[in-house]
RNA sequence: GCGAUCGUAGCUCAGUUGGUUAGAGCACCGGUUUGUGGUACCGGGGGUCGUGGGUUCAAGUCCCAUCGGUCGCCCCA
């Protein structure tokens, strides 16, 4: 290491929104994909994986151009033959087009399952990242309110499993079909048009843009106008009630609890009938942890057949943030001591026969400092047992077991017996508790 | 894009109305001590106080700008 601070060489900053994890954080995070993992097979979906990058086009036409995730949320650029590529914001559009491009109509209906990072250019805040990772599930080419029902089983069963049930409430709203979702938008914008005059600035450019929006406003001058606008319900089709009287009929006998949410919107045009989000009240501004709802016509925007579809995604790092207890990554049952630099050559040839698939005994070398503080060092470090080598005239080393803290006190001095027994003779000395033994090579 | 708030050692932080050579704990390195044990002690390295200007005899401290973190607004597939 040099002192000359003239030759300091710059540290290159993390991009803005993206996060390093370690330890207690990094084990919540792989413990919320480990259960979804499993309960996925539970319920019969598939693995896929799609590709982070897509063409622009896969996002811009499924997203409509106009949103604000489109016009300015997305990570674009060229790639060096021209075209336009973009990281992945959402999964939905980059698996339509999957479905679409690899002809797998033939499988429909479709479940699939993911997980992986998703990249949207936004003002970090608690909760919200430029690279989040989330979870994902589809039912692709099944119009049956079952699909429905079945991916929010599928959700309320992840989000027991996970011990976040408690203060998470599923809220569920139908969007109607298309003809229920025009009449609902025209008596909207009629409603709000009459009260244009008392609406906040936010929403008179949602007025133009996404009057649905105004429903969930925030500014309180909104929320009289909004609260007194009519509800869906008059407006739905018969057949937009039976479906969503199924999907509801369906939740209650599989026990699941809910939440009917009249003003839980979509902000896209091809959100048909069932709408949800699991929240929440413990992440800050960020109370959605799992939303999701049915996309019939997305497919079809993607250039695809009429596709009926249904899904829902939720962040991995917000249900990080509810696990309830950290399940931290055990430490190695095992710590080899070296007592000197011979030793130290010695202790990988240990910890190799330790470790291999007959003996399976997870083992760490302790390898810093002076050797006569290593015993601390991993006593601090919560480490079980150690087994210090020391060095013997002529034979090949003293192995010794210690046991270090009390707690999470495992026997494995059977299994190291039997696991250097296989390469060396082991004589026991008697010495007190810790019977020590002298290592001799085999001939 | 907008707003609020915070930037002092690797980490968590202290630093009095501006006033000597900027501190502590943990971590790291070394030494002594101990030797079935979560030992104790001694010493050491490490900071242009985010960066750049300004005010002042004097700035970690006050002012401005800028960068970054955090939280919120917008948006949220």
């Amino acid at each position: 290491m040099s002192k000359d601070k003239s030759a300091k060489i710059p540290t290159p900053q993390p991009v803005r929104g993206t996060q390093d994890m370690l330890g207690d954080f990094a084990d919540r995070f792989a413990h919320v994909v480990e259960t979804f993992e499993r309960v996925r097979r539970l319920y019969g979906f598939k693995r896929i994986e799609v590709p982070v990058i897509e063409p622009t086009a896969v996002f811009a036409r499924s997203l409509g151009e106009t949103t604000d995730v489109v016009s300015k949320e997305m990570y674009s650029f060229e790639d060096r033959g021209g075209e336009s590529i973009t990281l992945r914001p959402e999964f939905t559009a980059g698996i339509a087009r999957a479905y679409v491009t690899n002809g797998w109509q033939q499988f429909a209906p479709l479940k699939v399952a993911t997980h992986g990072p998703l990249f949207r250019y936004e003002r970090p805040q608690k909760g919200r990242y430029r690279q989040f990772h989330q979870l994902d599930a589809e039912v692709i080419g099944s119009d049956s309110p079952l699909a429905d029902a079945e991916l929010l089983v599928f959700a309320d069963q992840l989000l027991k499993e996970l011990g976040i049930a408690e203060g998470v409430t599923l809220t569920l709203n139908t969007l109607g079909d298309a003809d229920s979702r025009e009449a609902w938008r025209a008596a909207l914008v009629a409603h709000f048009e009459a009260h244009r005059g008392d609406l906040s600035e936010d929403s008179l450019a949602r007025l133009d843009k996404n009057p649905l929006r105004i429903l969930d406003s925030k500014d309180p001058r909104d929320r009289p106008i909004a609260d007194s606008a009519p509800d869906i319900d008059s407006y739905l089709t018969g057949e937009a009630q039976d479906f969503f009287g199924a999907v509801t009929a369906a939740l209650d006998a599989a026990g699941v609890a809910w939440q009917r949410n009249a003003r839980l919107v979509r902000g896209l045009d091809y959100y048909r009938h069932t709408a949800f989000e699991f929240v929440t009240d413990r992440l800050g501004a960020q109370g959605t942890v799992l939303g999701g709802g049915r996309y019939d016509g997305l497919i079809e925007a993607l250039g695809g057949p009429p596709t009926a579809a249904v899904g829902w995604a939720a962040g991995i790092e917000r249900l990080a943030m509810l696990v309830p207890d950290a399940k931290e990554s055990p430490l190695p049952e095992i710590v080899i001591l070296p007592q000197d630099e011979a030793m130290e050559r010695l202790s990988s040839r240990i910890a190799n026969i330790l470790r291999t698939a007959d003996n399976e005994i997870s083992t760490e070398i302790a390898l810093a400092g002076a050797y006569r503080k290593r015993y601390d060092k991993v006593k601090n470090a919560g480490y079980a047992r150690a087994i210090s080598l020391e060095p013997h005239e002529g034979a090949v080393c003293i192995a010794r077991i210690r046991d270090l803290n009390v707690e999470g006190v495992k026997d494995v001095r059977d299994r190291v017996e039997a696991a250097l027994g296989k390469f060396f003779l082991l004589e026991e000395m008697d010495q007190g508790f810790s019977r020590p033994w002298i290592l001799q090579e085999k001939v």
